[in-house]
RNA sequence: GCCGGGGUCGCCUAGUGGUAUGGCGGCAGCCUGCUAAGCUGUUUAGCUAGAAAUGGCUUCUGCGAGUUCGAUUCUCGCCCCCGGCGCCA
């Protein structure tokens, strides 16, 4: 279990987050939950000394060979004692438990105080919209044939999709230019498992507030004796992005100094449920239930988070300056940052057909949020830290393949192939 | 899925119903003139006292439950690893 020490330590901090997320987060249910949870836990070790001391003396005394009925019928009564404790703290510790695992980050001091779209800061805009409207991609990728959503709808339900043709070769093209690009520069590619279990995926993200972003796959197994925080292990999800495969894949390690960084690519499906958007962005693949994506992740020493935050998002820009999209960098408000991040960077790129820029990634710092959940650590001097942590988007297919065909879509209704992914491709253009 | 073996500190390893062994590595210190070695201490997590230095205590043998005054040891369930068999893309 995470334990409170941090919050303790961190309180007026994570007061002024909570205020500046306009979080409902109860902390002083919490910290009376520690409080008392601290008492119980201190009576309770005072009567684990006396019987410990006790039980060496019935110890010693069996081997003297005195008669030891007296002192074992003492000791039965500091059990019943301690028995009384037994059950009253695990109430406090579930409490504790349920609440501590969902606290929100610590946001960090760049973070925009305020909320969502005016608090949001534009960072930078880059590259010209050559045009400023234009049909959108479902149109184009349905009159060429390449995208079937109404087939999709009848075999899964909304939000999913046939992909046809060359669209499948330019998905997987963008994916492997990404793959390429990251491993160059030294990231590690890595396939991770699709699903997690809850055990490591609260760990992630705060489930309290995320779980229903996820699918379930599997019910918890049914033990006997057993409640429901200890059969964790049995319940999968489907994983929403690569980050939280890759984030739990060092969980409970500890790491020398000199291990750090760790850069991995990650390349996966993402899986969504997208409860509560219903009505939102719903046509075509801009917003659905499964798309394909490299992850870019890293793991970190506290002191370097910045740097590589610098490079993941360089990274990226680098990957939209080449498939030439027009973008733009915004820096989250602290009413839009994500739960378990301290501070989000999204780059939204120009679709023509919408006339608008949109999310096609962002790049966000856990700092130690997700490593003190999952007890990833490394060896500083005489003393252990936990690692940050650190992620971004490399290439989200669907969506960037979206983005791409609204943007170099021509007259004749055929689409361009980016230059840098011709290679990939083979053609310089789609024609259905 | 079945049968067998296993899981002990960062790594390796001993042990057995009564204070968890030793080594390596790491860290701190000491000694020493030669590319190093040696010696000593330390090494999970937490509660607590103190301004601090530093103490006191609990906890840690994969996870959880049971038996017991006491479980690393005995019993049961779960997870994982290794070997064999079966099934299978």
């Amino acid at each position: 279990m995470i334990n409170t020490k941090y919050v303790r330590e961190h309180l007026a901090e994570i007061r002024e987050t909570l205020k500046n997320r306009g979080s409902s987060f109860p902390l002083d249910e919490l910290l009376s939950a520690d409080e008392k949870w601290r008492k119980l836990k201190t009576e309770y070790q005072a009567l684990q000394f006396k019987r410990n001391k006790a039980s060496l003396e019935v110890s010693a005394a069996k081997k003297k060979g005195q008669d030891i009925k007296e002192m074992v019928s003492a000791l039965a009564q500091l059990k019943d004692q301690m028995e009384g404790l037994e059950s009253e703290i695990p109430k406090y510790e579930e409490k504790i438990d349920s609440l501590v695992w969902n606290i929100p980050n610590v946001l960090d001091k760049a973070v925009p105080i305020g909320t969502p779209p005016e608090a949001n800061k534009i960072l930078k805009i880059k590259g010209d919209p050559k045009r400023k409207s234009g049909p959108n991609h479902e149109e184009i990728l349905t009159k060429l044939g390449l995208l079937d959503v109404e087939r999709a709808a009848k075999t899964a339900g909304s939000r999913f999709y046939y992909l046809r043709g060359d669209l499948v070769l330019l998905e997987q093209s963008l994916l492997r230019y990404a793959l390429d690009k990251l491993s160059k520069k030294g990231y590690t590619p890595v396939l991770p498992p699709f699903m997690l279990r809850k055990k490591y995926y609260r760990g992630v993200a705060p489930l309290g507030v995320f779980e229903d972003a996820l699918y379930r796959i599997s019910e918890a197994k049914e033990v006997s004796g057993m409640k429901d925080a200890e059969h964790l292990d049995d319940e999968l999800f489907l994983i929403s992005t690569a980050e939280h495969p890759l984030a739990s894949m060092h969980a409970e390690e500890l790491f020398s100094g000199a291990d750090l960084p760790l850069k991995y690519a990650g390349i996966s499906p993402s899986f969504r449920r997208e409860a509560g958007s219903h009505g939102k962005d719903t046509k075509g693949i801009f917003r659905v239930h499964q798309f394909d994506k490299v992850e870019q992740f890293i793991y970190c020493r506290q002191e370097d988070e910045k740097k590589y935050f610098d490079e993941l998002l360089a990274n990226s820009e680098e990957i939209l300056q080449e498939l030439d999209i027009p973008y733009r960098l915004v820096l989250l408000c602290s009413g839009d940052t994500g739960h378990q991040m301290s501070k989000t960077i999204d780059f939204e790129c120009w679709f023509p057909g919408q006339g608008d820029y949109r999310e096609l990634g962002s790049c966000s710092s856990a700092g130690t949020w997700q490593s003190m959940r999952l007890d990833i650590k490394y060896d500083d001097k005489n003393e252990r830290r936990y690692a940050s942590t650190l992620n971004n988007t490399a290439i989200s297919a669907q969506r960037t393949l979206a983005c791409l065909v609204e943007n170099y879509v021509s007259k004749d209704g055929s689409i361009e192939v980016p230059e840098v992914l011709v290679p990939y491709m083979g053609k310089s253009r789609i024609t259905g």
